[in-house]
DNA sequence: AAGTCTATTCTTGTATACAAAATAATTGAC
DNA sequence: GTCAATTATTTTGTATACAAGAATAGACTT
């Protein structure tokens, strides 16, 4: 699994820009940082610059690089977008998704439902990440699924978060089970919807915990 | 305009890219393309990690970096996710759209229409980007406006030859009324609809081109 | 004491130098 | 003559060196 460094330093800065041990404005030391990851500025500077284009660190000429987190209305403007694309690749998967698939997205969600009663969390998000994975890749556009995946993975830590809410996650099984029917019956528009629902949904829970959040600091 | 080296790189080498000057499977000579921007090897390279991030180029550990150039089945998935994102960003304007916004697009159609009767191509492309680019903005999303901008433009280069089929710009015209009144209406579905359909059908005509060209060639 | 100008320090951007890996070439064996 | 192995050459990846632009601190003026 030896890969190539930049490859590496990039995704480490990645993943902490994730989970924000960089916060929003952070300025990317690259001496420091550099050393921290026991390379020189060069190897590190081209991570950077592999950031740069998905928007994750700013590069400001002659002044450095600056951790770029999405604000509230950014953050909803990705829900927005999430939920539209999911939406997309429900209705295209609805009438290109195979026998096989439709089985996994049933196993996913009975295994999602035993993590439901279980109360384990951890169990619930990674078949709760099968399911959608599924979906996009019979969406049978590979773009479109990379798209969506991607976009899954940067709204990850926020949507975890949110699935705390009481009884979000028994909710969330009925909507899963909404749309596998969906599929199963080859309805575009009803995968659709339900995808866009179940996706959107997420996004306004996330805006009341954001707000209730602001309001208890006040 | 003073601009980062790295940056101006990036661009002009996206530009070879599209306009098909490095073909696929090209290798990005890191010396020669380097010597031949007039800088050395470092900035040249990062450049080169900007562009592979968005998947232009491929970086090979320890090969170097080689030109990726959409196939016949990459394009085609290409041109769904653009009808399909056009078509969210359409649904989501037709109830977000203000007043000056839908005067733009009427001016836009009418300049695109002289352009027809004139016989003026490129006065043509200008308009009918303002009028998708509108759209776009009027989503009210900022990142699937943008996420639409990049996707028209690396799809440009193969919208411009489709275009020139006999007929087209006066159906495309068509289109684009339909398009304006379902906005006008606040009606989603229409305008979605309207948009897939319209963006849709330069992928068939551009799928059929391609079938042709194969054709004769043989 | 506040503000501004200047000098110093720090940081970025770029070029060059060097090491390791991959490709090409040459030699040798069969 | 063909194939394999070894050597030579190119090319990538990384470190370091240096130049130029920002940030900072200090001195001088008002």
């Amino acid at each position: 699994m030896e890969q190539r460094r930049a490859d590496t330093i990039a995704e480490a800065l990645e993943e902490r820009i994730f989970d924000g041990t960089f916060a929003d404005g952070d300025r990317l030391d690259e001496v420091r940082l550099a050393e921290q990851f026991g390379v020189s500025r060069t190897p590190f500077r081209e991570a950077l610059q592999r950031l740069a284009r998905s928007g994750l660190v700013e590069l400001i000429p002659r002044r450095g690089a600056f951790v770029r987190q999405p604000g509230p209305v950014e953050l909803l403007e990705l829900f927005e977008a999430m939920a539209e694309i999911e939406a997309v690749c429900g209705r295209l998967a609805a009438s290109r998704i195979s026998d096989a698939a439709l089985a996994e997205l049933h196993d996913a969600n009975r295994k999602c439902q035993a993590a439901v009663t279980a109360n384990d969390p951890d169990a619930y998000y990674r078949e709760n990440e099968r399911f959608h994975g599924v979906i996009y890749q019979q969406s049978g556009n590979g773009f479109l699924a990379a798209q969506a995946q991607a976009l899954h993975r940067r709204l990850q830590p926020f949507r975890r978060q949110q699935l705390r809410l009481r009884g979000r996650m028994a909710q969330s099984m009925a909507e899963h089970e909404a749309i596998v029917t969906a599929l199963e019956q080859g309805a575009p528009e009803a995968a659709a919807n339900g995808l866009r629902g179940h996706v959107a949904i997420q996004g306004e829970k996330f805006h009341r915990l954001m707000a209730n959040l602001r309001d208890a600091a006040e």
